[in-house]
DNA sequence: CAAAATACGTAACATACGATACAGCGCTCC
DNA sequence: GGAGCGCTGTATCGTATGTTACGTATTTTG
């Protein structure tokens, strides 16, 4: 079976010309960089000409160049999806059920924080910590209990944060009570909710600070929303994780949490009294 | 100290207009997979106009799309390198917020599971999937999501899944409904709840199977559970973290659905025909 | 050793790609 | 409420890129 192009030249390699060999030799000694240049790029790194590039990619079966370049591009991107550190935690004796499952959530945590940045999470948590405005959360039919968790830590430690639950309805009546200087944090993976895009085009309508939590394929929302957190979703199951997300909402919830300490706000030092 | 265009990207993406943030986002989504696709690809991925693209990438500092693309090459080629540095996010210099609660996050889980064996999670999960009796969930200030999630899960794939939410008295009037046919799922980690306990301690008493999501320390409700599940949830944080438990629920919320379709329900392949 | 077949590069070609000019629109600020 | 500015998309343009045709060089075969 062979399922990389790189398996792929290994293959035909002896059944090659001299220059196009040359030509695999070199995509191999780089792989597959060179691959993703141009054919121009490509050949003079080889030392041949163009045509030997074009028929050599011809002749691992591509119809033409960009079709080759896109195949590198798949094999690149599915690389980087499962990270290396498979490797180091021993594959599952038993095989059973659980193991990856945990295995594919804990890939996920680690992708979902490699695409977010310290500083993006800090704009956030500064954002949600500035107490101009009031803070409004509510998630989908299934990541509405984020939306609740998260709510339950900030009511804590600020006034105003108010978690939109019931009917569409409801929530469409509190649009009065929400201006420029408020956020709203949005949960919504696939498949997305028309009600929930509805209603987060009209708060934006109305200039409220949007924050969405989605999946890596976007939703809608993305278009409105003033930041982004994208978390992998994918796991062995028949259902979506949302397991990513809720870790980075908690580090959201401790970095806001911090961040009022820091501020020396009263009221944290009334709830410590508490604790 | 910006190395990357993820970076960079972070670093500017609060002054930038909206089409160029989507297409910002869009490229931080799949990193950097779509920027090395032309500028039309990359233009409709991100639902904007080519333009916008790239005016986007002579914002970053970029002269032209090709440099923008040869710069991103440059980057991929120095983490296939390396495969083990293959850090996107660099390790946050000035004693960052997220890498810690990440790496405790990921600790605890994998703590969590080491401590919970398969067979321990079968049995759980066939318990849920016998539909003998009805589901009750239920959880504490903060886990309360927790359990509200894993109903919003059960409740599609079987009937007679509660949620029992809403102030105690409510709760302790659906006690007449239990009996030892049917399971009770309780979230309560510290500080464990006083009307919690005495919830569990009266249903024990009519024989409902008691299912409890608690923390390493045990809330004192362990003593009525037939299945203790105990997660990790020290966290560098001014909270606790029910990230651990959360999986743990996302598993078994897996396992059920594995079990329920391998026993054929009828309902799991009505609710096929609509996903 | 001659003749044919294959390999390879040069040069011309067509297309698709990135770049630019411009107009419409919404927003902000007097 | 009006003027100005900035953002965004449409349409157009030049060009770099992949592709092909063809002629020369090299190897193979009888």
């Amino acid at each position: 079976m062979i399922s990389s192009i790189a398996e792929l030249i290994a293959d035909r390699i002896g059944t090659m010309p001299a220059s196009e060999r040359r030509a695999a030799q070199t995509l191999i000694a780089s792989y597959p960089m060179i691959g993703l240049k141009t054919v121009a790029e490509f050949s003079t790194a080889a030392g041949v000409s163009s045509p030997t590039i074009l028929r050599f990619v011809a002749r691992l079966g591509f119809q033409n160049y960009p079709e080759f370049q896109s195949s590198l591009q798949d094999e690149l991107a599915a690389q980087l999806q499962s990270p290396a550190i498979r490797t180091l935690n021993p594959p599952s004796p038993g095989g059973g059920t659980v193991s990856p499952m945990l295995e594919a959530t804990l890939d996920n945590m680690r992708e979902t924080f490699r695409h977010l940045s310290d500083k993006q999470l800090a704009d956030i948590a500064a954002r949600l910590a500035e107490r101009r405005g009031k803070t409004f959360l509510i998630g989908g039919r299934f990541t509405d209990p984020l939306a609740r968790y998260m709510a339950a830590h900030l009511a804590v430690i600020q006034p105003d944060v108010f978690h939109l639950a019931g009917q569409e309805s409801m929530w469409r009546d509190r649009l009065i009570d929400m201006g420029k200087r408020d956020v709203l944090v949005i949960f919504d993976i696939r498949r997305y909710q028309d009600s929930l895009i509805r209603f987060a085009e009209k708060a934006h309508q109305r200039g409220v600070q949007i924050v969405l939590f989605t999946d890596q394929w976007l939703s809608p929302i993305a278009r409105f929303a003033r930041h982004v957190i994208a978390g992998r979703t994918a796991v062995p199951s028949a259902w979506d994780s949302s397991a990513a997300l809720f870790v980075v909402a908690e580090t959201l919830i401790g970095a806001v949490t911090r961040q009022l300490e820091a501020d020396g706000a009263r009221r944290i030092r009334e709830m410590e009294g508490l604790r």
